[in-house]
DNA sequence: CGCAGTTACCCACCTTTACCCACTATGCGC
DNA sequence: GCGCATAGTGGGTAAAGGTGGGTAACTGCG
């Protein structure tokens, strides 16, 4: 399982370092070396997926109506920009430059745990959706 | 399977090289070099199909009773605008003025893979596409 | 039948990517 | 505190991907 915050620099040539305890859980838990990489239309970000998580996700929108906007309007986001790498000898991967502007990634980078995936981001975005999110949070009644 | 989004540039002549993963993907999943091209008739973009999935295309079309209006646009529109295309040895199609101009490329094209087909973008209209296709998921409820 | 414009084919260059090696920084055990 | 292992960073080099352009064949037209 994907947890925990880090923040690794991307060299001029576009790499960034995967955290090794990322590189560890996929190996471990998923028996994989490579990822796929995507765009998260949600947020600023970039979404990294096993193999394995990634059929479920194409499974799960194949088995909606293709005519759907929303389906197609996902497909066109998501699933275009989509493209699997696998790390060199060093763990790092080359991030291309449509998904390093989609996403805003100029230098430092950080990468957030999200339980069975994780998520890429630009290091002053991460801030400020961070004091967002906290915000967010700060007078709801939690329950848990 | 077709993934990913390229960016490469058409020439004076209007040539335009196929992405490399592209074409390797025609090798190895369908053994075929040529593409057929058409009109996209619900994009301003083109659409690139293997033989094999433009042969399920037209078998869809010829179950349809050939009086249906419906029938007869797409014949119009698509079928008719339809070629066959092989990759020179550098891997670049010449691309006709009327699908080039359909599609609005003038220089950037982008290729968005498509799982079974690639769509063909001038790459202005594709980031409007993009944006557009963002905004109409980012207050959506995905549970996907 | 000759000519002009277009297409196909080929060659050469340049940029980008993949791969490899070496170095630095950090943390842990002794 | 010292040394070793591991994580992260920088950079060189060879191959691949992409781009530009010249020349020959081909086609349509006068």
């Amino acid at each position: 399982m994907f947890q925990g915050e880090y923040t690794n620099n991307m060299d001029e040539k576009g790499r960034v370092n995967i955290p090794a305890s990322f590189r560890d859980v996929l190996q471990k838990s998923y028996n994989e070396t490579s990822i796929i990489v995507a765009r998260d239309p949600q947020n600023m970000c970039l979404r990294a997926y096993p193999q394995r998580e990634w059929r479920r996700l194409l499974a799960k929108i194949g088995a909606r109506p293709s005519n759907d906007r929303i389906v197609q309007a996902f497909k066109r986001t998501v699933i275009s920009s989509a493209q699997e790498y696998s790390p060199d000898k060093q763990g790092r991967v080359l991030i291309p430059q449509s998904l390093r502007s989609y996403a805003g990634i100029s230098k430092s980078a950080v990468f957030a745990g999200s339980v069975d995936t994780f998520e890429i981001w630009d290091a002053t975005a991460w801030d400020e959706q961070l004091t967002a999110s906290l915000a967010l949070l700060q007078n709801q009644d939690l329950d848990f």
